[in-house]
DNA sequence: GTCTATACGTGGATAGAC
DNA sequence: GTCTATCCACGTATAGAC
């Protein structure tokens, strides 16, 4: 005597459910991997229900953008509001982002993929713009506190700073995502850091 | 009086076509566009042609990473050995390395995609590694060139300096491809310049 | 070598039963 | 709202004629 319909959820809790299943499935064969099929079949539902959910696959495609790409990635920068010498925040900001990326490289491809993908779509090309913006006010804000919780005086406009930072950090990542050399990365860490940070403070 | 049959040319030669169809078409639809029924239509031959020249459209994908990725962006690098004050030759070099990009922006998406698949695709995840490595060699190479014909000397290893400004360049390339924003990128072009200069010369 | 025809699978989307 | 069945376009690959 198995059930042969399922809970009744509500819309919103479907589409969350589809957004998480095509997040697995992305993360394991890439953006291609994501059938409407396979998407619903990894949630536990059948096909069809892609569709009263989301009009299309499109619409998945933006909705997934907007969730996954302000997925928190901020938090790695709070350190810099916090700790007093600037070398070294930035150094920890860094390579705590590097630690993440190692810990799961397949959600930093995905992410990769995906912003790729939203900078070709003419559709979605204001998303990246808005994500990456966003990105950048926030290391710039840390910045900007850290300055007025005592820390120092930052000698180049602290936004360019944050844009270099957000550069940096995204070029670490996507090269060790290429080679897989960590002691190239961490290098590069331990430059950025010294040189950003002399080059920034008085 | 129309001819029927095509000129014979050489598997080769068809290869070649058939990898530029392919970057023509993946340039303004990304990699999901590059079936091998567009790209056959696209360099003007019938869909049938694409299986004598490629076993599968895998194979066609590694000759292309074989192809592109090794493109000489590398040349922009070369004034690193001509210049002898370094901040300037490594402005130069950034400057140069966006002006391709803003020229050009849907080869670097295409770029970024097919480095993306290759870091995901275990069979060709090597691919991936060897450019990067290789990549940084060239720099490295210019920045001891310059060192030897007299610039001056680095305080830091050479080889670490050219991995950090392989990182910048791919994080300012990345930057601006989401965000188009000229002025942040020039921005980050002025302060990493300055800063990797002056933290790699005494 | 070159091309046509075709087999066969997969994918997106819809209609309509429940 | 939920699910099944199905349509149709597209994609890869192959067989075999020329």
């Amino acid at each position: 005597m198995t059930r042969r319909t399922r809970e009744h959820r509500s819309a919103a809790e479907r589409r969350e459910q589809l957004l998480d299943a095509a997040v697995e499935v992305m993360r394991e064969g890439g953006i291609g991997a994501a059938s409407t099929r396979a998407v619903a079949e990894r949630a536990g539902l059948p096909q069809g229900a892609f569709h009263y959910c989301f009009r299309s696959k499109d619409e998945l495609f933006a909705a997934l953008l907007e969730r996954e790409l302000n997925a928190s990635l901020g938090q790695v920068w709070d350190a810099l509001a916090e700790v007093r010498d600037m070398e070294a925040s930035i150094a920890a900001a860094l390579r705590a982002l590097l630690d993440h990326v190692r810990s799961d490289p397949e959600y930093h491809l995905l992410s990769a993929e995906l912003t790729d993908m939203a900078a070709r779509t003419p559709a979605l090309a204001h998303v990246a713009r808005r994500e990456h913006t966003t990105y950048v006010d926030h290391v710039d804000r840390m910045l900007r506190r850290w300055q007025e919780s005592g820390g120092g005086r930052l000698s180049v406009d602290s936004r360019a700073l944050a844009e270099a930072l957000v550069a940096a950090s995204i070029g670490i990542t996507s090269a060790w995502l290429s080679a897989r050399d960590d002691e190239a990365a961490h290098a590069s860490v331990a430059l950025f850091s010294s040189a950003l940070a002399r080059a920034a403070t008085p």
